[in-house]
RNA sequence: GGUCCGUUCGUCUAGCCAGGUUAGGACGCCAGGUUUUCAUCCUGGUAACACGGGUUCGAAUCCCGUACGGACUACCA
């Protein structure tokens, strides 16, 4: 194959917010074409009018945005092969339809919509299924039923109608797919699908051929829902004349419990989000949460929903974006669907959380701590999250995991202080604050140095002053090596704490 | 109902195409260790080839069937 040849496409409807789904199929596209140094497109797949969602492809591409995805061409980017929003191409699918009627590989249809469900709901109280195929066409109101004068009487009166495929009656359609291998259906389960809308504006069927032809797209990555209708797209490919790229039908991401298709539902339900960015629905006013909004890295959201599906044959699970452009390959993604498992991808944040430079997270905690009406010193802020970042999630567990840092005890831990707190506290503290105060350098080295050799000239248990002691800086059982924490608030804060610790707590009789 | 696709630990998966592995890893869970606490961390453990036939000296791997699951079955994509 050459590979200068090679482009991709991922083609969404602007109906609302994109699933995570979606993502990881533009992300599959995004890596073949990176992979084999190929092009990846954006195509706006708007076509039904009545579907149209306000500010859903703004969101779609603020997502891949956000993701670190980027399109070669398409929608908000331009390129040669545009427009690349279907809406803006009505024009062209005409002749292309016109040009199936002309070689006898579609009909007018003039059925109502009225009378199409009426004849369903007819076979349906005899169990039946109606499918309009060779069988029942004759049968229907349509250019091959009709003689020929009556059509064009239609037609010229402005009869509303669709422009139906003609399936063949009985052919073996043999297609390749780049997942699953060899799939063969015959025409006779399959039926005159509809092309053409009354509207003026083509079907999907018609649309996706006819662009993904022009646009000289080489390979369609998409989604498994869409493997039932392959043989039609095949079939429209010869129709047509054109060579078909080459197809590969990705497996579908499936609820955490249970069984199917994750949906938006699933997230509401189990507690995660369902889509990259948060979104506002902007006829009900419902807010959906998002992956961004959540505080996912969105290097550990790609890395999550890339191994959804394929994995690199050996044992590594970090991949950065740039990784992944040189080592995905088709051939390693799985045939079956993947649960989507919440707990794994906050394992994913918090890998990426530790990676990160105190730098960088002192700049992302920052804003987390004015929140809590906290102005630190942004070298103090690193030192802090070299402390506590392994115990941390996201950007925002940092804060539970180190406001002692930044605040005094106001209260101490009701457990911790029954189970801590002994008749030999208060007079232990009040010593053990008479020997900080002479300490000197008040380095944790040194202060636990002096603290340790005191314990054990006194000696008094470990574990009851040291508790005790915590109890008093940080109000709880919690938190890093405690002699880091002291020499960091320092002598001052430290005997504050103390005092105030003692005269809240008291002498336990 | 019909068509198509799928099925390895609870979950993501390696192994399958080119039959011979104590069926490997990761998340989770459990236990132990480290620690002044909590968390992290380290070590260990738990746990799977959907079922039934066939081919073969030998099947997770190849073939057939069954079951189960999913997608599709619109003038939606």
């Amino acid at each position: 194959m050459d590979n200068n040849n090679i482009r991709v496409r991922f083609a969404p409807s602007p109906t609302g917010p994109l699933h995570i789904g979606g993502v990881r199929t533009a992300l599959y596209n995004y890596l073949f074409a990176k992979k084999n140094g190929g092009k990846f497109i954006l195509r706006i797949e708007d076509t039904d009018q009545t579907r149209f969602v306000p500010g859903a492809e703004e969101y779609i591409i603020e997502s891949f945005e956000w993701c670190g995805i980027e399109f070669d061409e398409g929608v908000g980017k331009g390129g040669p092969f545009g427009p690349y929003k279907q809406s803006e191409r009505k024009e062209i699918y005409r002749q292309y339809a016109d040009a199936l009627i002309e070689s006898g590989n579609a009909y007018y249809a003039f059925d109502t919509p009225g009378e199409l469900n009426n004849k369903r709901k007819e076979y349906e109280s005899q169990k039946k299924n109606f499918s309009y195929n060779a069988a029942e066409r004759m049968n229907m109101r349509n250019s091959l039923s009709l003689p020929g004068y009556e059509t064009k009487k239609l037609l010229k009166e402005g009869v509303p109608y669709v422009i139906r495929f003609k399936m063949p009656e009985d052919e073996t359609v043999e297609m390749n797919d780049l997942i699953r291998g060899k799939v063969v259906v015959n025409t006779k389960v399959l039926d005159d699908k509809v092309l053409y809308k009354s509207d003026g504006m083509p079907t999907y069927h018609l649309a996706n051929v006819v662009d993904d032809h022009l646009m000289e797209i080489s390979h369609v990555i998409r989604g498994e829902e869409w493997l039932p209708s392959l043989p039609l797209h095949v079939l429209l490919y010869k129709a047509l004349g054109w060579e078909a790229p080459e197809f590969a039908h990705l497996p579908l991401l499936l609820k955490p419990e249970g069984n199917g298709k994750l949906s938006k539902r699933d997230g509401d339900r189990l507690g995660f989000p369902v889509f990259p960015l948060q979104w506002k629905d902007p006829k009900t006013g419902e807010l959906s949460r998002g992956y961004r909004e959540d505080g996912y890295f969105p290097e550990a959201f790609v890395n999550m929903l890339v191994l959804l599906g394929w994995n690199p044959g050996d044992e590594r699970e970090l991949f950065t974006l740039e990784e992944l452009t040189k080592v995905f390959s088709i051939e390693r993604v799985n045939k079956s669907g993947a649960k989507f498992d919440p707990e794994k991808a906050k394992w994913f944040n918090h890998q990426y959380l530790i990676r990160k430079s105190d730098e960088e997270l002192a700049g992302l905690f920052m804003p987390v701590l004015k929140e809590h009406g906290i102005e630190a010193d942004k070298d103090f802020v690193k030192t802090v999250i070299g402390l506590v970042k392994e115990r941390a999630t996201f950007v925002k567990d940092l804060w539970d995991q180190s406001y002692f840092f930044f605040i005094a005890p106001e209260e101490y831990d009701k457990k911790a202080v029954k189970k801590r707190w002994k008749a030999q506290s208060y007079d232990q503290m009040k010593e053990l604050s008479e020997i900080l105060k002479n300490t000197e350098p008040f380095t944790s080295a040194n202060i636990e140095e002096t603290v340790k050799k005191w314990i054990e000239e006194k000696e008094y248990g470990m574990g009851g002053v040291m508790n005790a002691f915590r109890l008093l800086i940080v109000g709880a059982l919690k938190g890093p090596h405690l002699f880091d924490i002291v020499a960091l608030i320092g002598k001052a804060e430290t005997l504050k704490r103390m005092e105030k610790g003692l005269q809240t707590l008291g002498k336990k009789e």
